[in-house]
DNA sequence: GTCTACAGGATTGTTAACATTCTGCCGTTC
DNA sequence: GAACGGCAGAATGTTAACAATCCTGTAGAC
């Protein structure tokens, strides 16, 4: 199997690799204990999902992104998690219901005790939790993709102060319209959530324009 | 370069290699004459970009889409290609305007003639100038990239009867909002047209179960 | 002092051979 | 006659060596 792409992959994401680093081939290779044939496999995959870059002859590195395009990746993860929340509050069974609030309640409690950490990684469960519920497999591969892409700039995010509680409220109200099955609200609460990111990208661009 | 990958997808995208072939590594080394470490680079890519399945030690195919997955995949292009239509109503110059217009007055004749052919590629010509024109990578590519997961699909509606002449005044609604700069139209337009799209897919699907 | 030419090292790109795995066929056995 | 086992062929997976390319630092010319 390629496992190599897959630890590679969440080595880039936990921030082993930063933006910029060059990948070496052969010393990838020694990292991971294998040869430099699984290593190029796995820089050609992770190039075309665009968390890499690649350049002739002269190797790869961790592929940098700017605000704007982290802004496009948020605008494109916007329409395609509203589809996805429209899907959810169709398909969503009861017991997925219940796991939605379970989630939305330990949201609450990490805010309120200012975990910011168990917040980001609650985050990302509740929206990868709506994703398989939703069924929508494309959809979802897509979101997925577009998460990790712009992984570095949600991390950002996340130690914004004050952002967890409007955060907060907004997947509440994604959680109660999706109980609530009702489709064209869910699809509309993330969408004012995702927008309200893409304000806050805005504004940390606008003020670090140089 | 890897030229060969995008040999390779070409020749799927253009029926060379029908779903379910099997890509033998040696066979297309010999065929665009280059080594099986290029063919490998460029299964592996388009693996990731969903066009090939690989399976462990039994080799590469190209991939099925399923009637359902391609109703989906439109769906994702659905939510995506209005959020590009909208970017172009902002961003649209007057020589786009101009030229959008031309290509309306293009598919009007090829419907005229009968010239389902001309049609399509007057349509893929249609929809890439949009994303060019919006100027939003991130939809673009991932559009460029459902486009062609789904385009044996595709194929199967330039062909069915009456269909371009609903196509053409959809595709005209669009661009008259996007030269009238008005970008909730131009967004509502375009998904009006790819829901007729899901419309008759699913139309398709419902005569075929097996 | 700055610029150019060139050599050396480091890294990627390519090729070929070998190892492993799967598949289909054939013969044996019950 | 059906089932099991093994063998041969084909294809993928892996490794190592070689070739080509790029970067860096140094020496020499002006």
């Amino acid at each position: 199997m390629d496992t190599i792409t897959t630890e590679l992959r969440d080595d880039i994401l936990s921030g082993q690799f930063a933006p910029g680093d060059r990948l070496l081939e052969i010393q990838l290779a020694e990292q991971y204990n294998c040869g430099r044939a699984a290593v190029r496999s796995a820089l050609v995959a992770l190039t075309t999902e665009g968390l890499v870059e690649r350049e002739e002859n002269r190797g790869a590195t961790v592929r940098r992104i700017s605000i704007t395009e982290a802004i496009q990746i948020t605008q494109a993860r916007s329409v395609l998690e509203s589809l996805i929340a429209a899907q959810a509050a169709r398909e969503a069974t009861n017991e997925d219901h219940a796991e939605l609030r379970v989630i939305i309640e330990q949201m609450r409690t990490a805010v309120g005790n200012d975990e910011g950490n168990d917040y980001s990684k609650l985050n990302a469960l509740l929206h990868r939790r709506l994703r398989e519920m939703s069924g929508h497999e494309i959809a979802a591969e897509l979101v997925a993709n577009l998460r990790n892409r712009a992984a570095h700039h949600q991390y950002r995010l996340a130690v914004m102060p004050g952002r967890s509680a409007d955060s907060l409220e907004q997947h509440a109200a994604i959680v109660d319209a999706v109980v609530a099955g009702d489709e064209a609200a869910a699809a509309r609460a993330m969408t004012t959530h995702l927008e309200s990111v893409i304000e806050v990208l805005h504004r940390w661009g606008d003020a670090n324009v140089r």
